[in-house]
RNA sequence: GCGGUUAUGGCGGAAUUGGCAGACGCGCUGGAUUUAGGUUCCAGUGUCGCAAGACGUGCAGGUUCAAGUCCUGUUAACCGCACCA
């Protein structure tokens, strides 16, 4: 057959959008299937490879959800906010709304050059107020149900994008945009509560469908550790200390306590701390520091101690030292330890440099060289010595702690709160008011959305405020309670915050008035399988989950968990095997694939590279051996000449619809397409298939490379009114009895090494089988070595004979 | 330091879960077609060996009739978190 792959595919693409095939249908008598990719950044670089194959395992299960007669929601729109527009913006003095439309354009029809079998209907971008209305609502939600404060409290700050960031969007201490040294600044910030659900965002993993590395990470983030709080008195003073321990029982071995440099008890106790100005000059050291600087280069440990304030130990009543220390972090607990040093490193490495008294309380190691971090009896503790099993001695002091009422049970997270503003433009402005009488007030839900107003200048303020501050006409309100003069929140919503529930948006997008319909959200939801980067686990994942369980809390949908089942793919790495870079030239653009080699050479060698969920290198010469096979598929209507069945390709189409079907649902890609290749060798071999050989053919390749069969299945007559698509034909079922051979080749084993081979029906008695094996010229040489002392068949695998010489 | 993942030809990777290691593709070698290059087609291709055969899944042991797969120890690489008390 002709192929011309350039007029096909935009033939193909055309036919579909017209015919509307790939459109959802709200309700319907079939099964529904939501499988979902992470909707795209529309970035002016436009589509990356990773784009391609991110999106090709969903788009494979959704074509062949629809042959399998399902009812398919496949969406896609755009995560348009965000700060490369913006800077983008600001650079070239346009509107970033006007760049990022301009830019959705061109995806749109990049996507669509790829043939991916989107529902363009529901499409929606994040930054249209349309949707930032429901974005807006949601957080009034949250804010409504006390999820949302302020709180001047130290953040991660980057100089370079004068943004507040996250702590999940500044891992490593390091910009998330920008990769600048992140530095702790004491600001006034909006936070999402996101600790209120750590619990039930740990427990969610329980019943949905993750790969184990995600869930891993997600938990270790997430940090939950039990242990308990213990309140220190202050020698001539009221003020309780309370630390948190996960190792209580080690309390006899506590000989003084450190503070975090911030820590607000200090301020509290100036006039009495003597040396007030080593300790203040301390602090200002530590919060010059980056974080990179506080965390990486820490082997030595730096700290002041505390002259005039002394601690007391509440378990042996003695007397300890107090020290602040920057290894000890605001942010974790309540700020301050009790140190033990004989069983912890750290307080072990201080107590030698600052001459402090290590008293073990646990037997084992040396502790003249090094803490002794490992289990053993209890020493030195009053009523818990003897003791040998951790889990007794914690639970035994805790309740001597609760009964004397100097601590209790408790839980930390290492996660924190959700650090939510942006001193940036390109977001969703956060709805609230600063009324001088009545505090913060929401925006009356009926006035949204809050539409970001026009602006002259995109840059953020030196002062550290948003552009949105310069706007007047925005600032000035009248309070929505009091209706006295008020001034509006002009920071806007992180880029997370759109992609916190867009997958809700997608089963009624063209809603005005409520985010979804329920009963649509019912029908879709959950969604089924989820694919996305690995990179995204602790944030977007997080984040999403983080909503919808708040969102199913205040019953506005099904279910608490939005995903199902979640996987994700590996990285294409260029082909000098490093991660694709501009600066190191060995970028792929897809585009120039699909005009080069087509759309579908691209979508089958993207899937047949490697394991999904591995990163691999592109290869030219791989992408042309793909090629090859499809050109091979075109050629195959010439061979499409035999009326009569062959048995034997007969059994190998059915094994083929077996293993690809199986394999598609396991997103083992390259080895459905391996089968198929290895079946069209055979069908080459055979010299001629039949008519009904090539079609199942075609239907199995049908989702990697939907033009290519489609214009097949047209030139065998399948599609006489141009609407009879192979997009929507049945998927080819096999017949288990057809998938099994009659005659096996099996291997025949002397002392476990492979002498001969036999064909041997797979139903044969053990009797024939060794018979046959016995009969083997190679075999029998063996087997004169020495004497049989065991013969073992296992039907359809092997023979071995064992035997002695 | 903690958690996770991985290690198989020249390369990307297979191996129904303990049963013929290297499917499929790339590359390479030889041949055919072609004026040549490219394309296409045929044959070959783990290593050593003329062969018989021996060896072979990071390394060292072990279990088993049989180990890439299970067990013990070990090394290396990658990813995530990290002074988390």
């Amino acid at each position: 057959m002709e192929y011309d792959f350039r007029s096909a595919e935009s033939k193909w693409q055309k036919a579909w959008e017209d015919q509307k095939v790939f459109e959802a249908v709200d309700f319907s008598e079939k099964p529904k299937w939501y499988g979902l990719v992470e909707f795209p950044y529309p970035s002016g670089a436009g589509m990356h490879v990773g784009h391609i194959k991110a999106y090709s395992s969903i788009e494979v299960l959704s074509r062949k959800r629809r042959m399998q007669g399902y009812n398919v929601l496949f969406p896609i729109g755009f995560d348009s906010f965000g700060l490369p527009a913006e800077n983008y913006a600001i650079k070239t003095n346009t509107h970033p709304h006007v760049i990022t439309e301009k830019n959705i354009e061109h995806f749109t029809s990049q996507l669509k050059s790829v043939g991916f079998s989107f529902d363009w209907s529901r499409e929606f971008a994040t930054s249209r107020p349309d949707y930032y209305h429901w974005t807006q609502w949601i957080f009034l939600q949250l804010f409504k149900h006390g999820l949302v404060f302020r709180s001047k409290t130290l953040v991660n700050y980057c100089p370079h994008c004068k943004v507040v960031l996250s702590n999940e969007d500044s891992q490593g201490g390091k910009c998330d945009i920008c990769h600048s040294d992140v530095v702790q600044l004491a600001k006034d910030v909006w936070f999402l509560r996101i600790t209120d659900y750590a619990d039930k965002l740990l427990e969610g993993l329980k019943d949905v469908d993750y790969p184990d590395s995600i869930k891993q990470q997600e938990i270790s983030w997430i940090g939950k550790s039990t242990g308990a709080f213990v309140n220190f008195s202050l020698k001539d003073a009221e003020e309780k200390l309370e630390i948190y321990t996960t190792r209580c029982d080690t309390l006899y071995g506590v000989t003084f306590m450190v503070v975090a440099p911030e820590h607000p008890v200090l301020d509290r106790y100036k006039d009495r701390i003597s040396n007030w100005d080593a300790v203040e000059a301390y602090r200002k050291e530590s919060a010059r520091k980056t974080e990179f600087e506080r965390t990486q280069i820490n082997k030595d440990k730096t700290g002041v101690r505390i002259e005039g304030l002394t601690a007391i130990n509440p378990i042996t009543g003695k007397e300890i030292p107090l020290f602040i220390s920057d290894y000890v972090m605001m942010g974790y607990g309540t700020g301050a330890i009790m140190a033990v040093p004989a069983h912890d490193q750290r307080d072990y490495d201080f107590a030698r440099k600052f001459g402090v008294d290590i008293i073990p309380v646990i037997e084992g190691g040396d502790i003249e060289k090094e803490a002794y971090t490992g289990n053993g009896t209890m020493i030195n503790s009053d009523f818990l010595n003897g003791f040998t099993n951790k889990r007794d001695s914690i639970a035994r002091m805790l309740e001597e702690l609760e009964k004397r009422g100097i601590g209790r049970r408790g839980v930390q997270f290492k996660m924190k709160d959700w650090a939510f503003n942006r001193q940036r433009y390109w977001g969703e402005p956060i709805p609230l008011i600063h009324c001088p009488k009545c505090g913060v007030v929401p925006v009356p839900e009926d006035q949204l959305p809050l539409e970001l107003p026009p602006v002259e200048n995109f840059e953020p303020g030196t002062d550290g405020k948003s552009p949105l501050a310069k706007i007047d006409s925005f600032v000035n309100c009248t309070c929505p309670k009091c209706g006295g003069a008020a001034k509006r929140e002009t920071d806007t919503m992180p880029q997370w915050a759109g992609s916190s529930w867009y997958f809700l948006r997608f089963c009624d997008p063209h809603n005005e008035t409520a985010f979804a319909d329920r009963k649509k959200l019912d029908y879709w939801m959950p969604v089924d399988h989820y694919n996305g980067g690995m990179e995204h686990v602790t944030r977007h994942l997080l984040y999403s989950r983080f909503w919808h369980h708040f969102l199913y809390d205040i019953g506005e949908v099904g279910t608490p968990e939005p995903y199902a089942k979640r996987t994700y793919q590996g990285m294409i790495l260029g082909s000098d095997g490093e991660k694709m870079s501009k600066s190191k030239g060995n970028v792929i653009d897809p585009v120039d694939i699909v005009k080069e080699y087509g759309a579908d050479t691209l979508r089958t060698y993207v899937m047949f590279m490697g394991d999904y969920g591995s990163a691999a290198p592109w290869s030219d010469e791989s992408l042309k051996g793909c090629k090859r096979f499809l050109d091979r598929v075109a050629g195959l209507t010439e061979i499409t000449t035999a009326d009569q069945e062959n048995a034997k390709l007969e059994s190998s189409v059915h094994k083929t619809i077996k293993k690809v079907s199986e394999d598609i649902e396991h997103m083992k890609f390259n080895t459905a397409i391996a089968a198929m290749m290895t079946l069209i060798n055979e069908f080459y071999k055979a010299g001629s298939i039949t008519k009904s050989d090539l079609i199942n053919f075609i239907k199995l390749l049908s989702p990697f490379a939907p033009h290519l069969t489609e214009e097949i299945w047209q030139h065998i007559g399948m599609n006489p009114d141009g609407k009879t698509f192979l997009t929507v034909a049945k998927w080819p079922e096999y017949d288990e009895a057809k998938t099994k051979d009659a005659v096996k080749e099996i291997g025949v084993q002397v002392n476990g090494k492979v002498r001969g081979l036999v064909e041997l029906p797979v139903d044969c008695s053990k009797e024939e089988a060794l018979a046959a094996a016995k009969a083997d010229e190679n075999v029998a040489k063996f087997l004169k070595e020495g004497n049989l002392v065991k013969e073992i068949y296992i039907p359809g695998r092997i023979i071995n004979f064992v035997i002695k010489k």
